[in-house]
DNA sequence: AGGGTTGTGTAGCAGTCGCTACATCGCCAA
DNA sequence: TTGGCGATGTAGCGACTGCTACACAACCCT
């Protein structure tokens, strides 16, 4: 039937529009009329805005996860955060990280359906990273560490990169990834 | 005069509704009726709502700012990491900080008066953690660096703080504490 | 004593919100 | 042919938004 790939095609629309105008504040009436078509069907598609958010966090989470299975192994953990973080400054990651972290920052006072749905895409989104960090040579016994510490300061930076000049992020990225290479190779002390 | 002290009581007032129900999706009726005043009155004080916003944004953190002041040094790098993580998940820090994340995430996207307000409010905060880390030890030389990786990284942990189990982010925050401590006291080898 | 500033209450403006009732198309099956 | 069903347009609902006009009371300065 022609309704589901209708859904999808209005989905990736209303995704390509949320990731040039942002995540908090959408409105269905701006964000239909840009794409051509009404509030009204993307209530008739969608069910409710909130459906339609959490509809679209999935999305976006979907294109970053493609991007990282994408994303050519690098030699050694430190160079796999590097080239993470590189990844994470350009499309089609940047801007979904950024929907990401919006509707994170929405969730953290425990508001739905951001929350929810942020917490079951961070699950897969884990899942991806550490797959990447695997194909760069990172111990299985130790990566889960090394995805908790990778992941969560990597998060950090994202938002940070309103604010600070990418040079220095460069420099504390680098550090950090440095320090999941020494998880993955020292001996743990504790 | 009056107006002044009128005006610094009811951002304190305000402060505390967003600390409790967030900043994205302030109105001003619902806050004003919760706090024992009217919209007229948030209007005629803060003269609109983006120079409320800018003024709770402030607040909230200089109030983490003197948390960060507060807190007892610690006996170096990495202990003094982790007493600030302690000191991220206690109110009052807890909830200036999610404030913080919230503006950051909304001027993620350059909306204003979000995207300014959070600029200059990191420029001070980075100035209070590196202050601490310096009563904490880490070398004037380098502590800027030490700064660099764990503020952005503390973020990023404090965002993950909605999706992951507090103890496991611990474990990452000790391996992040320990990498600081590194940072520190080791050669540089780059 | 009286004029101006400052604070506050009442009422309402124009606009937007998510959502829905209703009518209407075109289509495929019986 | 016709009847039902998916898709869409029109119009509008009640609620809410930031903000403002206007009146009034209390105070300070002269």
């Amino acid at each position: 039937m022609s309704s589901v790939s209708r859904r999808d095609e209005l989905l990736d629309l209303v995704t390509d529009h949320v990731l040039e105008h942002g995540l908090i504040g959408l409105t269905l009436r701006p964000v239909a009329a840009a794409i051509g078509t009404s509030d009204r069907m993307l209530l008739y598609h969608f069910g409710s805005r909130d459906d339609l958010v959490t509809a679209v966090v999935t999305r976006t989470e979907e294109r970053a996860i493609a991007a990282v299975d994408a994303l050519p192994p690098a030699d050694g953990v430190r160079a796999g955060v590097n080239r993470l973080w590189e990844a994470y400054q350009r499309d089609p990651m940047h801007g979904c990280l950024d929907v990401y972290v919006q509707a994170a920052a929405t969730g953290l006072i425990g508001q739905e359906p951001y929350r929810s749905a942020v917490l079951e895409a961070n699950e897969r989104w884990v899942r991806a990273l550490r797959d990447y960090l695997v194909r760069c040579g990172a111990p299985a016994d130790r990566v889960g560490r090394i995805v908790m510490l990778v992941d969560s300061s990597l998060f950090g930076f994202q938002l940070d990169l309103a604010t600070d000049r990418p040079g220095e992020l460069a420099r504390g990225v680098d550090d950090l990834a440095a320090a999941a290479q020494a998880l993955g190779s020292e001996t743990m002390r504790s």
